[in-house]
DNA sequence: GCATTAATTCAATCAAGTTGAATATTCAAG
DNA sequence: CTTGAATATTCAACTTGATTGAATTAATGC
C-alpha cells in the first residue's frame, strides 16, 4: 500500500497498476453503496475478473463488506459490498498558536472521538508530544490497533516555505521555518502523516462526509484566522507549483470606496476585530453564536459589510476555475454561514450562470470548532480511495 | 495510440500502462534532448529494460532519432537520442468570425505552413469546407503524408456549452450552438481532434516550442478578442468542470474610481474602442505595431490605463494558482506586450514573492498573429508527449 | 595490460488484466 | 411447470508489459 518514495514514480508498472485500480474501485463502493462486482465493472471499464479479483482483496484487508444480494431484474442476483466503517481510521490534528484540535474518523467518515488540546507554545517539540499523546487516546479510547490507523494529518497553517508574506493577522507558528513538518512528524509519530493548509482539509472533508460526496471539482471558501480556498479538481487537490494555491484572503476586493485585501473583510480575525470597536470581545465559535441568537446589531452589521467582497469573490473564483459549485464552512456557527450565504448578491457575469445548474452556485459546508481538524482525517481517508496523481516528465 | 471513448476509461491495464510509459518517456527525450536510455530510466523510475523496449518502438515509429554516442566519464558510452521533428506534424487551426488562421507544426515545435483563409461566414460548412482545404494544402505543401498528420487542433472561442453570457464584444460564432464540435470536425476531416479556447492553446504552445518548456505549472494571459486565461497544472491543462476555467475577462476589477470588467480594460477590442474615440482603426496587429513605434500618445495612454487592472489581475493569478510563473501574450505586437509587462506594478501582498524565484512574475509569451493557431497545432503535439490524465471514479 | 565502471542486451520470471467457457440463479413466456 | 433468456460469478488459459539477473561491450584509471 505504501510507496518507495526515494525515487522518481512517473512510469507505471503492474503494481502501481493494481494500487490504482484498487482504488478506483474502493472509490466506487465508497460511493455508490451497496454495490456488486459486475455493476463496478461496467462503472470502471475494468472487466468483472479484474474487479472480482480487487474486491476479493478488499474484502480480505476487510475494507469493504459483503452484504447480501440484491435481485433486480432476471439473472443471478449480484452480491453487494459496503465500506466496512471499522475497517481503517484516521486522526486529523489542527495546529494553531496556542491549541490543538483532534479527532479520530472512521472509513465512513464518522467522527469516533474529538479532542481539545492547549499548548503552551507551538514549538515542534510541544506539539509533537501533545499530539503524540493525543495519538494514544483516540486509540485506546476507541480500541484501534496500531495496523487500522491509516495515517494522520496535520493541518497547519501556510503559507510554506516561504518568507516575508506575514501580513497582519497572519498568525504563522513559530519554531517551523527550517523543518520540513511531514518528516518531522513521520519520524515522531512513526506513521505516515500528510500536512495540509485548512482550507484543502476542509475541502476534502466534504468529500468523505458532506456535501461534495459526488462532486469532482468543485472550491471551498474556509474561514479560518484568515480566508482560504480549497480548490479540488476532478477529485484531486490541486496545490500549486509550490503548494500555496489557494491564498485567496490576499486578493484585493472593492468594498464601497475601500480597497482592501479580502480576508480584512471576510474572516475570523475580521469579525473579531469588527466586534472589538464595539467593546466585544469573541473568544471562539460559541461566543458568535450566541450573538448571532441575539442578533446582534454589530454582528448584523458585520455580515452585511462582508458579503459584498464575498460575492466578488465567489464570482471571481467561478470564472477562473469553472466549478460544480463552491462550498462556504470553516469555525463559524452554521447559521451565521446560513445568513452570510444569504445576503450574497452574486455577479451576473459568470460562467457559473448555466440554465442547467443542478446545484444552487453557492452552499454551506460542514462548519464549527472541528471542521479543520476532521478534514486533516479526511485527506487520509481521501487518500486511501484516491491516489495522489503522479507528475509528470 | 488511440484510446477507445465509448466506455468509461478508469480502471488502468497492460496496455494503458505502456501508452502512459510511452509518453513519459517521449516526454523526457523532447525535454532533456540528447540523452541516453540508461538516464531516461533513472529520470523516470522504470527499468533500463523497460526503456530500451519503449525507446525501439519509438525509433521504430520515427518520433525520435539515434544521435551517436556520448562518452561521459568510465563505462559504455550512452546512445543518445534525440526528437525526430519530421516524425509527426499537427495542424493547428483558429476560427474567427470571419477568418481562420492555419498552422502546420512539427514535432520540434517548428512552423512549417501558416495560412490565412478568409470566411464568408463562420457556419459549421463553411468552416469545415475550409479546414479541409488548408489540411489539403498544408499537406501537400510539405510533402506530407496522412499517417504522419498527429491530428488537428482546433481554436474556437468559448465559453461552450452555455447561453446567456454573451457580453458586449463577445464574439461567438454563429451556428455552432448546438453541434460537438469535436466530433463535427472529426466526422468531416477524418482526423482526430481537439478543441480549445485561444489562452489554453497559447498556453500549451509556450510547453512546445516558447518559454514554458520546463515548465509544469503555470498560467498565460492571453490577449484576445477579450481577455483568457491558459491554465496549466503538472503538466495537464486545467479545464474546469465544464470547461470554461480560465475566464479571466469577466473578472471585476478596479481602475481609478471605475470597477468593471477586465477585459474592457485590456483586450484586443478594449484597445480598438479605446483608440476609436481618436479616430484611429484599429485592424490587425500590423496597425498596432505601426502606431507602437510611432509613438502614437494615445496608445501610450491605452497602456498606462491597462496596466493597473491587469497588474491586479496577475496579484490573483498568483495567489489563487501559485504557478510557477505568468506568461503575458496574444494578439498583440512583441514591443506593445514588453512595455505593458514593464509598465505593470505588481501587488505585495502575494505568494509569488518568494526569495528563491529563478523566474520573473511575468515574462512575455510568443505573441503575434498566429498565436493560437501555433496553440492549436501545439495541443496536438502535447498530446503525444504527455497524455490526458484520466477522471478518478 | 588489468581492474573498474557504466550501458546495453538477452532470457527468464512475475504481476496483473483480459478472454472465453462453464455454472448458478433469477425472471418471463408458453 | 417447464423452458429459455438474462445476468452474475468463477475458473483456467492467455496476453501484455515490467522487472530481474547474468552476460557482453566499451570506456576510464592506475
Amino acid at each position: 500500500m505504501k510507496l518507495d518514495r526515494s525515487r522518481p514514480i512517473i512510469g507505471s508498472n503492474a503494481e502501481r497498476t493494481r494500487l490504482h485500480n484498487r482504488q478506483v474501485v474502493l472509490g466506487f463502493v465508497r460511493r455508490h453503496q451497496p454495490v456488486g462486482r459486475a455493476e463496478i465493472a461496467r462503472l470502471s471499464g475494468l472487466s468483472t475478473q479484474a474487479v472480482s479479483n480487487i474486491i476479493a482483496e478488499l474484502v480480505d484487508d476487510a475494507f469493504i463488506l459483503e452484504a447480501g444480494r440484491q435481485t433486480k431484474g432476471r439473472g443471478l442476483p449480484a452480491v453487494q459490498y459496503i465500506l466496512n466503517g471499522n475497517g481503517g481510521y484516521a486522526l486529523g490534528i489542527e495546529v494553531r498558536p496556542n491549541a490543538m484540535f483532534s479527532a479520530l474518523v472512521n472509513l465512513n467518515g464518522e467522527t469516533c472521538f474529538t479532542a481539545r488540546t492547549e499548548l503552551a507554545d507551538s514549538m515542534p517539540e510541544t506539539v509533537a508530544m501533545a499530539a503524540s499523546d493525543v495519538m494514544l487516546e483516540a486509540t485506546g479510547a476507541s480500541g484501534i490497533g496500531r495496523n487500522q490507523l491509516l495515517g494522520i494529518g496535520v493541518v497547519m497553517p501556510g503559507p510554506f516555505g516561504q518568507i516575508g508574506l506575514s501580513g497582519p493577522g497572519q498568525s504563522e507558528l513559530e519554531g517551523w521555518d527550517d523543518i520540513d513538518p511531514v518528516a518531522f512528524f513521520e519520524s515522531t509519530l512513526r506513521c505516515s502523516v500528510l500536512v495540509e493548509n485548512d482550507a484543502t482539509a476542509a475541502a476534502i472533508a466534504e468529500r468523505i462526509s458532506g456535501e461534495a460526496k459526488s462532486l469532482k471539482s468543485y472550491c471551498y471558501i474556509y474561514f479560518g484566522a484568515g480566508l482560504g480556498l480549497g480548490i479540488v479538481v476532478d477529485g484531486q487537490v490541486m496545490r500549486g507549483a509550490f503548494g500555496n494555491a489557494g491564498e485567496i484572503g490576499h486578493v484585493l476586493v472593492q468594498s464601497g470606496a475601500r480597497q482592501c485585501r479580502l480576508e480584512s473583510f471576510a474572516s475570523r480575525i475580521a469579525v473579531r476585530n469588527h466586534m472589538a470597536q464595539f467593546g466585544i470581545a469573541i473568544g471562539n465559535v460559541d461566543d458568535l453564536s450566541q450573538l448571532y441568537s441575539q442578533n446582534n446589531v454589530h454582528l448584523s452589521a458585520w455580515l452585511s459589510s462582508a458579503a459584498e467582497p464575498l460575492s466578488q469573490a465567489v464570482g471571481l473564483v467561478e470564472n477562473l476555475f469553472d466549478p460544480e459549485t463552491i462550498i462556504l464552512g470553516g469555525a463559524m456557527p452554521n447559521q451565521l454561514l446560513d445568513d452570510l450565504i444569504g445576503r450574497l448578491i452574486l455577479p451576473d457575469a459568470s460562467v457559473a450562470r448555466r440554465p442547467n445548474r443542478s446545484l444552487p452556485r453557492v452552499i454551506r459546508g460542514a462548519s464549527g470548532r472541528m471542521t479543520a481538524a476532521l478534514g486533516g482525517a479526511a485527506l487520509i481517508i481521501h487518500d486511501a480511495f484516491s491516489p495522489r496523481i503522479v507528475a509528470r516528465g
